[in-house]
DNA sequence: CTGAAAGCGCTTACAG
DNA sequence: CTGAAAGCGCTTACAG
């Protein structure tokens, strides 16, 4: 059961064909069933086959592709990277934009055929992704999830292909960003319902968006009460995570009558370490988050909210990077994504 | 700003030399940033950087890897093939495991390369996958969220390359799948605490699991209270559509007092309906999902749940697939996931 | 039925 | 500084 093939470099048809005493040619048609309109006898057939189960064979996906003709010729690769501490619910916003858009394009008459590729990295070390600099593993790219060191390093290596980045305003390149006053309107929210003590939720990595999320926030509450922001921060950005920092929170006898979470994840773990701790929502303790998830208004009591909408804005990227990639607009083009402040029960609003 | 490239097919670093009147080396070399080394002149790298901008080049990505050598060699093409509607939360844990266990492979010295492409089918239409039959597209394969037709599909025509199918268990193919009698846990579990009015709560696309989940829940309850059981069923699997689901079922007049949903994502929208109804969660209506998010305890209050773990599902999956590449495991290999009942507050446990 | 050869688009030594 | 050529691994006409 176990493979051949040993400190040779990897299996090719020339490798089976040396093998087995036929051309590469045979080969190749055996391995792609067309041994029948080749009229390949049997007995070369079983042998190409054992030839290359035991020394487990596996073609070279980009010479079958090159070769392959004239789809690959019409092939754009389109790379999503990300960081893979951060959740994949903007990349999967983007990865269904992705599909959208194509078969949109495809019913348009594009010549074009896509395949979507998944790379993502270590928070800060972007530069480890394959391909990257060179660009010799996708055509364009979406990327998103960075942190400032990643930021830093876009900047010093100018990509030589279309990118969009998405939540991070970095020069020389194509944004889509959230509105950076998100956070304004959430402690606008807070401040306006008459919560005095307030605390922003917030973890790693600390990312663009949620430093613009935490940031904004802050200093909405300093300018309109002149009071400090309580940071309570979670060792990751999960819903567990969130429930935990906010835990020990209460335990150290802190109270609050106002948070905001960075994501509507952490506040679903703050709504649970809440009620464990006794208080209600919103009468003890209002809640406001920026939202990441589509189903805010289904938590209890639901839940207010102040993001961008993320499905709007994983679509919005993907047009942005179709057109770049179409030169229908500039490598420059930054595409604001507008807040979307919903009051709900969380704050004593309907 | 438009591309100027009209008609003539894909262009070609051959397209720019003749176009720029120099040759595919010298083009190739700026393209490539390699002009210092190459000593070549001011002039040359503007006129072609200008012509391959005016034309709108996409260098061809397999060509590029083909040539670019060793790290070529060595590169596996693993797919993440699903159905577009279905929830992507199995796509994301799949592809956490691959980032974990390839990670670890290389951690222990092999010499392989992972590349992860996601492609997505219109439920039903899996043959529509480019490069599926040939296998010109990825060498291995993780599947999931099919239909009967697509397993219809698969049965017929065996994938040459390996494949693991999640959810699904299809002739001739390795399997991932969750313990079949999940639902009859939860359905012991609303009996044993007393319910006698019955629920279930699903959606489309039906896919193997789904079906699953709900018939043995409603052949258990058959079983143990000889009673039929409410088939409630949302136009998706989402949240949303879950709780209009709920409602108009509530409105319509009809009372239970317990239920399955079929996703604990399902049940996030029914607790919302529920409520909404001016029902209590458990003391009207026990509820218990089967689990794919993992945050049921979070719940108000914690989510009884009955499924296998989603993580360490799709940590099996990778394991399988790559025990199925380096052929450590057989093709024919069966991996059941147990399911895990964890009874919570929803139905009366603490 | 099988072998020998062309060529996909690209990069990179090598020779001038 | 630039051109001409080899060759990555593969598939597919084409000639026997």
């Amino acid at each position: 059961m176990t493979n051949e093939n040993t400190g040779k470099g990897r299996v090719t048809v020339r490798r089976i064909a040396e093998e087995a005493g036929l051309t590469i040619g045979s080969v190749s048609s055996v391995l792609n069933n067309k041994h029948v309109e080749r009229r390949i006898s049997p007995a070369t057939v079983a042998k190409v086959r054992e030839t290359a189960a035991r020394l487990g064979y596996m073609p070279n996906i980009n010479a079958r592709r090159l070769r392959s003709g004239s789809e690959s010729l019409n092939t754009v690769t389109l790379a999503v990277i990300t960081s893979y501490e951060a959740p994949l619910t903007l990349v999967n916003n983007i990865i269904k934009a992705i599909r959208t858009s194509v078969d949109q394009e495809r019913k348009e008459g594009s010549p074009y055929h896509y395949t979507v590729t998944i790379e993502m990295f270590p928070a800060g070390d972007l530069g480890s992704v394959p391909g990257l600099l060179a660009g010799s593993h996708f055509n364009a790219a979406i990327i998103t999830n960075t942190t400032p060191k990643d930021d830093h390093f876009l900047q010093r290596n100018q990509l030589p292909y279309p990118v969009v980045l998405v939540n991070r305003a970095t020069p020389g390149y194509a944004h889509v960003y959230e509105e950076p006053e998100i956070g304004a309107s959430a402690a606008d929210m807070l401040v306006d319902a008459g919560r005095k003590r307030l605390a922003v939720l917030h973890g790693s990595p600390v990312t663009q968006v949620i430093d613009n999320r935490t940031s904004s926030f802050m200093r909405q509450v300093s300018e309109r009460l002149g009071a400090p922001v309580h940071e309570i921060v979670a060792g990751t950005l999960t819903e567990s995570a969130a429930a935990e920092a906010m835990a020990r929170f209460f335990d150290g006898g802190k109270r609050i009558d106002g948070l905001y979470a960075v994501t509507d994840g952490m506040a679903l773990g703050a709504y649970h370490a809440i009620k464990q701790a006794g208080l209600t929502i919103p009468d003890d303790v209002a809640v406001v988050a920026a939202g990441d998830y589509n189903f805010s208004s289904l938590f209890d009591p639901p839940l207010a909210t102040v993001g961008a909408d993320p499905r709007e804005q994983g679509a919005e990227a993907v047009r942005l990077l179709l057109d770049l990639i179409h030169q229908r607009r500039s490598r420059k083009t930054d595409v604001v994504m507008p807040g979307n402040p919903s009051p709900r029960a969380s704050v004593g609003q309907a």
